[in-house]
DNA sequence: TTCGGTGCAAAGGGTTTGCATTCAC
DNA sequence: GTGAATGCAAACCCTTTGCACCGAA
């Protein structure tokens, strides 16, 4: 239970202490799950992965999570929420969704799209007088699973 | 009531139709709503411009314009829903979400860039064998009403 | 011993649905 | 006249909250 790697638990301690919240076994899990998947999870999902936990304390603990940086969600067209670990933790990537089962999963891109997607928000935070503008690039379509 | 435009209008009666549903009063009012808006609208700022529609007639409108390709639903991440006329009827775009007040504007990109993601989403449609790979860019920061 | 964390149950809030009525073709 | 659309109220479902209890520093 909790293999958590030493990285991420340090990570962890450190940013919960940082906005006074401790590192308890469920967030342990909740972590563990998150780093274990491949790709993001629901809360259902998280929850099979460990059914202890009880779900007010599932999205409790997944509020303290993000706002200790640690996790990220990621708002879906399918009514349910995704959850995964941080880009500080997973490094910066975008999403491809499948439009028919809803799941979602991470996709690096080449640096010449970032750089320029980059300078593109920098463009328009000058044009619409937008602040800290950061771009949300996600792929969908449908998935071969769901295509069969 | 219910100025739309004829090309609209003619639009929305045949695309209607091809799913076998009408262009109903409430439907035009709708439209109208969100051809006369600058920007994508929530059901409640829809209702608004026009208080005469019941909630569940409105929803339940906003499915069947969804269904017959007239209008896109944008999800957010401040948990509620806006609805934009579809892409066929305003164009390609892309959207500016204010992460403080949660207004979302549409905005218009460089041909290069938009030929930059169309490759992209070739290339993962190929990777990771998903069909009808499409790219939804957005982007997000703290809009000048907000900053002050 | 002191707070933060947890479980349970109840409340919230946007969205959907059942049903009888009304409307469009 | 017939099937689609509407209004109202109730149901849904994911998520949040209140409260008493538990647990780690």
């Amino acid at each position: 239970m909790s293999d958590l790697s030493i990285s991420l638990e340090t990570l962890a301690l450190e940013q919960l202490e940082a906005i006074g919240s401790r590192l308890t076994k469920s967030r342990k899990l909740i972590l563990s799950a998150l780093e274990a998947s491949a790709k993001p999870l629901t809360v259902t999902q998280i929850a099979k992965f460990s059914n202890k936990i009880a779900i007010s304390s599932m999205y409790r603990n997944l509020n303290v999570l993000e706002k200790a940086s640690l996790v990220t969600k990621i708002v879906n067209e399918n009514d349910f929420a995704f959850y995964e670990l941080d880009e500080h933790v997973l490094g910066h990537h975008h999403h491809l969704r499948c439009v028919r089962c809803g799941t979602v999963m991470d996709v690096e891109l080449a640096e010449e799209i970032e750089q320029q997607l980059h300078k593109t928000a920098k463009s328009i935070s000058k044009k619409y007088k937008f602040k800290n503008v950061e771009h949300f690039l996600d792929f969908a379509g449908a998935c071969s699973k769901c295509e069969s």
